[in-house]
DNA sequence: CTGTTAGCGCCTTCAT
DNA sequence: ATGAAGGCGCTAACAG
């Protein structure tokens, strides 16, 4: 409609070449106060708005960052999210959300789109790419920051935070086994999902090293299974049916825990009475479930506020010492743990 | 690190002009096949990616869209976010997120910087800003829908989509009125929302109705609320000391509802029997909560479809007949839902 | 302190 | 079917 104003239209109007326009909208130095005041308010009065492309054009630079995850209606990277973007406000960033399901595919097409608009720095949460195909796309961004997958340590440009999954688990086992739980079953999440593995390195850790050299944990008592609240219902209805003897449930996450909780209910059992079961993330419905979830807390706004920062501090090519990548989570003790049933203890 | 490779790289690499190869990769028909299939060819080979800010600093169109809403972190609104962003990917548009906090001046900076970043086109949801306010910006922005609040018809520019509250709310307590409650309590969500405003509206009207003429129910009945958890909880325990009467509680969404239900427990009622209780969108985990959440099922992720949809026909200049934009409630019913207690049914 | 010249990378005329 | 000139809106690098 209204033809956009220019900051060549401003200078006109002003009296002054383009230029000092630039300089005064930009608050360079080398500029008279007086006529900056002036240019500025004729600036203002005529509605002009500087165009951040043609800026990001000639800096190469675009105040905009991507973040990419599999599903912003999993409240677990939406409170990461939402500590990327309070941040990135912050430091005036403007953040493209994409979400993957997932799917390698789709992570790497959101990448493509994401450099396609020259994005600064990307944010990549739980990656499920290859590890090569990953590199390969490493490379053509600018800067990066990776939550939850470890990066190649020869890439200046990218960094990488993670939770302490591995003994965030082993918390969770270890209250079990004080609790004299020992046949602790693992709803475990996706296959493919780092988090997961880690999770159930830490499990397995912990509860062979209480049972005994030697002697892991069977197989059986661990089950994959999508990381929502059908996943976990589905998977709990299975492992209990295969596995009647487990006393306690560790879940991948709390949606997983909750499903559980549903079919664990279902299948008349009590909760703590006959089974115990721990979640993993304390989502905010976390302690408002019936009964009230034991879970472990994970910083999930703060990693992405760090992560935000991370990015931020590469980009201005700051250091990077003393920031720490490695995020442990806390247990929260509720009420879907108790003492296992008629078990010697000790 | 390795200078950015442009349209004239690839041209000289060709032995072409820097036109021949912009008519390549747009796919323009002026151009012979074989070149067209040879530059294309170099092009990939030398890594090429066309720079999309120089395209939209000359189409003056950036294949971006901007969405503002109070809260990623609120399951409604990730769900809506979800089905804006999948519609726009379908579309080729990558998606700014823009997290406010109901927050009036953070709308207006979120919308500041959009039109900064100069987006196409946004999508507005629950907006908090003042009638003025909201046209001044409005229209500054080329294409704008908003989510829960009318547009001014006379913006052609402009369009508007509504989920039915009032019809929901009158669904609700036409549901307890025949179940026998007479004496329903509204847990009303924030003042300055509209849709708060609406669901109130649906509520005043039916019960008001079902009282008879001129017995509107009483104002002490209502009580405003934050939109969550937290803010449930605390609404309940106040307004169910206050009117310990009351029989049943429409709540404005499922987390105040959830919130209710634990405040409620918490005060020694037992629910269906003592309290029947309703929430409103059902988001996933209503139906995990115990016991299951009684609520209204609203659209969202077709909204946000919706939403999207409609903001590509009007970028497009397409008609936008036969396009729905009210979408109604269906009534969900579970368990937290009974008839009333020590009442005269009828 | 201010203005001029150039060019960011691409696309839209218009020629050829 | 292809090329040459010009410009999108802004800023860097020099002048003065």
């Amino acid at each position: 409609l209204n033809k956009r104003i220019t900051i060549a239209d401003v200078a006109q109007a002003a009296g002054v070449s383009s230029q000092t326009v630039s300089r005064a909208i930009n608050d360079k130095g080398e500029i008279s106060p007086e006529t900056r005041e002036r240019i500025l308010g004729i600036a203002r009065q005529l509605g002009f708005r500087p165009s951040n492309i043609a800026r990001s054009l000639v800096r190469q630079l675009t105040t905009t960052i991507g973040i990419v995850i599999p599903d912003i209606t999993n409240p677990f990277f939406s409170e990461i999210v939402r500590g990327v973007e309070d941040a990135a406000r912050a430091h005036a960033y403007n953040v493209f959300l994409c979400n993957t399901d997932e799917a390698p595919e789709r992570e790497l097409s959101a990448l493509d789109s994401l450099l396609d608009k020259q994005v600064d720095g990307v944010i990549l949460c739980s990656p499920r790419l290859e590890e090569d195909e990953l590199l390969a796309r490493l490379e053509e961004i600018p800067y990066a920051v990776l939550i939850n997958r470890p990066a190649a340590e020869t890439l200046a440009h990218v960094r990488s935070l993670s939770f302490d999954d591995r003994a965030g688990a082993c918390l969770a086992v270890g209250h079990l086994l004080e609790r004299g739980h020992r046949r602790i079953g693992f709803l475990a999440g996706p296959r493919r999902s780092r988090s997961a593995l880690q999770r159930l390195a830490g499990y397995r850790d912990c509860l062979a090293s209480a049972r005994g050299r030697g002697t892991p944990a069977p197989g059986e008592w661990v089950l994959h299974c999508e990381p929502d609240l059908a996943g976990g219902e589905r998977a709990c209805r299975e492992l209990l049916s295969a596995q009647p003897e487990l006393t306690a449930l560790l879940c991948y996450n709390d949606l997983v825990a909750i499903g559980a909780i549903h079919a664990a209910l279902d299948s008349g059992r009590r909760i703590p009475e006959d089974l115990s079961i721990i979640g993993f993330d304390d989502i905010p419905l976390a302690s408002y479930v019936r009964p009230p979830l034991t879970t472990l807390r994970t910083p999930k706004r703060e990693v992405g506020a760090a992560a935000m920062q991370a990015l931020v501090d590469l980009m201005e090519g700051q250091t990077q010492a003393g920031l720490p990548s490695n995020f442990p989570p806390e247990l929260i003790l509720r009420s879907t743990t108790a003492a296992a049933p008629e078990e010697m203890h000790l």
